[in-house]
DNA sequence: ACCTGAACACCGTTCAAGT
DNA sequence: ACCTGAACACCGTTCAAGT
């Protein structure tokens, strides 16, 4: 056929089906190869769309960084920094984990990523406007990608065997076979979450209050 | 040549010609006929050892997990749960950051891996005998790996392009230049990982206090 | 500009054959 | 038991050729 006169193939249908792809098989499952005949191209076509297989996976990714709800830091937004920050952690896990096959590579820091890029920035901007200086500002926004990215990552629900005789318990004394389990796993990665969100919050309404007073960008919230 | 009186080959001497080669190249240098030619043999010998790559891959992963100090948690360490939690979480990440492009594989819950689970099985046993509540425990110890993992992985030290010009400053209104800086990036990792810690160490101080005063290990942790 | 087939330099893994 | 070369079924990417 060669170039036919509407273009086959677009960034955004290769991202698409490179998506689907992924959720439904895996990382990889994704050649570049079997991603064009998933479309009906041959696999040099991609090559006119991205500069590599490794872009391509980027872009997967920055589609689940853009579906990350920002709207509590709206300038308009009611709540405080602390529920903002409790809000943009379960929405934020939550788009990782309706995708987890591609949260290694979302994992590895926002890079190059437009829309991982757009989640630091509004982070940081709703945490300078609720007073925080923007060292800890830019500090918070970090640190919480890296415990809801890992929470996503090294879930204790994936990568065990389900094989209760792989593990022995004279390896691992206080680790009882309870924790092992299928179901006890999915509770463990929740109640985790839960428990370290809960503690990131409270820790950081501590140095909240200690914080230096410098930059205020509002009425100022004080201390209750 | 065939097989030699002695073997050529073993589980150990693999494992450490990965890891250099792992450290030096990155994950993707990694291939089964490189290894096999960094060791002196042919790619299949490999197989004789180790049922697959990922088999490899993963005891490169954990011969990291087994650097990781914990002796914090023993019965006889003077510390209190927080200063163990403390000096656990700076030791784990600093075996992590030596070792920076293992960690996708190592963040990938503790799965099979020995020394991943000997991890979280110390931890656990040490928050049991400072007091916490089994459950509570457990959150903690894979919290703990979350937000460790995570920060090694996500580093925003690490797949940014040092060219400024790449990051135009109307996409991120509040993220300045100076963010995307070599330099300040690991401030900021840093910054955000003891900002972070002290943050989940204060927030737990505040949990352990409300605790319900459930289970103590000793003298017996029956409470009916 | 955008697609193609052919080609290059690789992969992971299996397997029969050798000792 | 442990290594080999050959082979299979793949890869990512380049490139000249087609429209």
């Amino acid at each position: 056929m060669a170039r036919p006169r509407k273009p086959l193939l677009s960034r955004d249908r290769i991202v698409e089906a490179a998506s689907t792809l992924v959720d439904s098989e895996g990382l990889e499952a994704v050649s570049t190869r079997r991603l064009a005949a998933e479309l009906g191209v041959s696999g040099p076509s991609l090559y006119n769309h991205f500069r590599n297989k490794d872009e391509i996976l980027d872009a997967v990714a920055d589609s689940v960084s853009a579906q990350v709800d920002l709207s509590m830091f709206d300038e308009d937004d009611g709540r405080d920094w602390r529920a903002a920050l409790h809000d943009w952690a379960v929405s934020y896990r939550a788009a990782l984990a309706a995708h987890p096959h591609i949260v290694p590579v979302l994992a590895q820091g926002p890079g190059r990523r437009p829309a991982g890029l757009r989640v630091a920035d509004a982070a940081f901007g709703g945490m300078v406007r609720a007073g925080w200086p923007p060292t800890q500002a830019t500090y918070i926004g970090a640190l919480m990608r890296y415990f809801v990215t890992g929470s996503a990552l090294g879930s204790f629900a994936r990568g065990f065997v389900d094989d209760e005789t792989a593990y022995d318990p004279a390896d691992y004394p206080h680790l009882g076979q309870a924790h092992l389990l299928a179901d006890r796993r999915q509770k463990v990665d929740e109640g985790a979450f839960e428990t370290g969100l809960r503690a990131i919050l409270d820790g950081l309404a501590l140095q909240y209050e200690q914080r230096t007073p410098a930059a205020t960008v509002r009425p100022s919230p004080k201390r209750s």
